[in-house]
DNA sequence: TGTTAGCACTCATTGCCTTCAAGTGCTAAC
DNA sequence: GTTAGCACTTGAAGGCAATGAGTGCTAACA
C-alpha cells in the first residue's frame, strides 16, 4: 500500500499531537484541530489503514492511537518540521561558551549542561577519541614512593595521566632524563601510533627499559574513553516527562544512566559520517530501555573531533527541538574553535 | 515520664521490626515474635505511652506504629545492637583495596563503591580537603597556544586542572625556569600556606610576575572541594527499598543527589571529632529530603585526613549494618595507609 | 497496682457493581 | 471516495458492602 499525501499529513498530525500532549490521538481531535475539511469517519479509515501499515498502535479499542517506533523514524526523516531555535535560545548558547577556556573535560561538561537545559532532557556526552590526537608533550614527574606521574598533553589539551613505577635505582635526575627521552621519542606522534612502539625494541634502553614498558602499557589504556570523558547532565529532567511517573520506567532509565559503560555503549558506536543519529527503542541497541530514544551528534571543527553529544529520553521525544538544539550547539562550537584558530593564525602572521 | 526498661525493650523491638519489614508494627506482632511473656494488651498500653513520649507515630488508628525520627536517634545511641560484619563482607573489603594504587580520586571512588555494595544504599563521598597537603612538586608544562598546565603533586593527590596563560615572550625554556622557580618557592609548603603568598611581593619576579599571579589565583581554586572529589555510587540502589516505590520520594532523592553542591553540603559540615555522624530527616539539614537519613564517617590515618564517606537513604535505614560497614571500611583503610607507611619506613631503614 | 481478656470501634483494602465518556468499526446512504 | 449514524468496547470513576488488622477502653483479676 502506498502512502498517500493525506496519510502522511495525518501521520504527521498524530505524531506532533502525541509528542505535545502525551495523550493518544483520536480521529475527532484531528478533525477538530487540524483537518477541518474532512469528517472524523474519513480520518478513522485512514488511521485504521496506518495502523495496518505498522505506523500506529492502540492500547485498547477505545483509546485513540499512538505512533510506533517506525512512525517516529518516518516522522524524523520525512514529516518533521525542522524548527529553528528562538533567539533567546541562540543567545543562551553563545553566552554559555563565550569564555570557555581550559581542557576538553570542562568543555564536555558545559556542552552537556547547555544541551540538557535547552532541550529539557537528560543529556549525555562522550569526549572525543584521543586516538588521533598528536602528542605535544610527555613528561614524567617524580612523586615519591617509587612512582612517577606520566602526563601527556595533546593538541586539544586532552591530558592523560598514569602512575609509573620507578625502579629504586633511578634518581630524580634519571627520571628527568627518561622524561626528555620520552618526549623526543613520542612528541608529534598520534597516541595510536605511539602505542604501537614495540616493547621488544626497547631492550636497548638499559635501565629505562622497565619504565618504557610501563609507559607503553599506560598508552594502551587510552584506547577506550575514560570515565571522566563520559558525562551526564540533568538526570532529574526525566521527571518533567509524564512517562516517568511510572516507577518501572524510572528504574530502567536510572539503571542505564548510572553505568558509564552503558552510556558509552549507547552513545559510542557512532558513524562519523552521519552528523545526527537517532536510536529509537531497544531494537537498535540492546543496552537501551524499550521506551527510550537517544539522539546524538558528533561534532568536529577544523578537522578535529570534538566528541559526541546528545540526549536520552522517552521515545515520545520532541525530536524537532532536540535536533535543532544539537545542530545549533554544533555550529556555535565550530565557530568558537575555528574562530580561535583564525585569531591565532592572524596573530602568527603579524 | 521515665523510660522503663520494658519500654526501651519494646521500642527497640519496634524499630528493629520496622527496619526489617517496612511495615508498621502491631502489639500482636511484638508479643508473638519477641515478648511472649506479656499479653498484647500490656504492650498496647506501653505503645500508647511511647507514642505520648514522641517516639512512635500512627498513620491511622488501625495501622500499627512507626518510629519517629526521635526514636531512631535514641535507637542509634542506646538501643541498637552493634553488629559485626560477616567474614565474607570483611574479605570483600580487604580484597577491594588490596591493590589500590593511584591517587585519591581513585581511592574515593573505590571506597564509595565498596560502601554502596555492602550496605545496599547509595553512597556518597567527599574527598579530603587538599588544604593541608604539602606540595611535593609543582610543574608548569607548556602546551602551546600561549598556555601552560600547572601540575601540583602533593602527598596524596595530583592537581592538574588549571591552565595558566603564558606571555608571548616566554619561550619553553623560560617556562621551564619559571617552573623550577615555582618548585623552589612552594615545595614543602601546604596548599593553604602557598596560597597566601602576597601577589604584591611578586613584583620582583620580572617577566614571570604575571605567571606567578596566575598561579596564586589557581591555588585559590583549591580551597573548596573540587567536583571530582565528590562522588556518588549505587544511585540505582534506592529502588531496593520500598519507600522509593513512590515517585515523589524518588524525585526528591534524585534532585539532591544530582547536585554535587547539595551532596557536599549534606556530607560536608562534619565535626572532625565525631567519627560517625548521623543526620535524620530534614530537620538537621535544609538540603536533605524529609524522608532521608545520611550516615557519614570521616576517615583518617597516620594523621592524614582521608575524606568523608557515607550513605544516603530512607530514614528507615539499617543503621546497625551501615555503621558496621563504615567502621570496618575505616579500619581496613587505616591499616592500608599505615601499612604502607610502615613498609616504606622499613625500606628507608635498610 | 500492674496485667489481661473481651469487646466495640476505626479505618484501609478489596472486590463488585454501575455509570460515564471516549473512541472505534461498520454499514448504508450520499 | 466520503460521511452520518449507531452499536460496541473499554478504561476510569464512584458507590457500597465485606473483610480484617489493629487499637482503646473497661472491668475483672492477681
Amino acid at each position: 500500500m502506498k502512502m498517500s499525501d493525506r496519510k502522511k499529513r495525518i501521520l504527521q498530525i498524530v505524531v506532533d499531537e502525541y509528542i505535545n500532549s502525551a495523550v493518544p490521538v483520536s480521529s475527532k481531535a484531528i478533525t477538530e484541530k487540524h483537518l477541518t475539511d474532512v469528517s472524523s469517519a474519513t480520518v478513522r479509515n485512514e488511521l485504521a489503514s496506518l495502523e495496518e501499515l505498522g505506523y500506529l498502535t492502540q492500547f485498547h479499542t477505545s483509546g485513540g492511537r499512538v505512533p510506533s517506533p517506525q512512525a517516529y523514524r518516518f516522522y524524523i526523516e520525512e514529516l518533521m518540521q525542522r524548527g529553528n531555535l528562538s533567539s533567546a535560545d541562540l543567545d543562551y548558547i553563545s553566552e554559555a561558551f563565550s569564555n570557555k577556556t581550559g581542557d576538553v573535560e570542562h568543555l564536555i561538561r558545559s556542552v552537556a549542561n547547555v544541551i540538557s537545559d535547552l532541550t529539557d532532557y537528560t543529556s549525555v556526552a562522550v569526549g572525543p577519541n584521543a586516538e588521533e590526537e598528536r602528542i605535544r608533550s610527555m613528561t614524567l614527574l617524580p612523586c615519591g614512593d617509587g612512582r612517577a606521574l606520566l602526563v601527556i598533553i595533546t593538541g586539544s589539551r586532552i591530558l592523560r595521566d598514569n602512575f609509573i613505577e620507578i625502579p629504586e635505582t633511578m634518581s630524580d635526575a634519571d627520571v628527568g632524563n627518561a622524561s626528555s627521552m620520552l618526549c623526543k621519542l613520542f612528541c608529534g606522534k598520534a597516541l595510536s601510533e605511539a602505542r604501537e612502539v614495540e616493547t621488544a625494541a626497547l631492550g636497548e634502553f638499559g635501565q629505562y627499559r622497565q619504565v618504557m614498558a610501563e609507559v607503553i602499557e599506560a598508552l594502551k589504556s587510552y584506547a577506550r574513553p575514560r570515565e571522566e570523558d563520559i558525562v551526564l547532565a540533568g538526570a532529574e529532567k526525566i521527571f518533567n516527562h509524564p512517562e516517568y511517573e511510572d516507577i518501572g520506567n524510572v528504574k530502567n532509565f536510572l539503571s542505564v544512566i548510572s553505568s558509564k559503560d552503558k552510556i558509552a555503549e549507547i552513545v559510542g558506536d557512532e558513524d562519523d559520517e552521519i552528523q545526527i543519529n537517532v536510536k529509537i527503542g531497544s531494537s537498535e541497541d540492546k543496552d537501551m530501555p524499550d521506551d527510550c530514544s537517544v539522539v546524538t551528534a558528533t561534532y568536529s571543527a577544523g578537522g578535529k573531533n570534538l566528541g559526541t553529544y546528545g540526549v536520552i529520553g522517552p521515545i515520545r521525544m520532541d525530536y524537532s527541538k532536540v535536533i535543532a538544539v544539537l545542530e545549533n550547539v554544533g555550529k556555535v562550537l565550530e565557530e568558537l574553535v575555528n574562530g580561535k584558530n583564525k585569531e591565532k593564525k592572524e596573530k602568527d602572521h603579524e
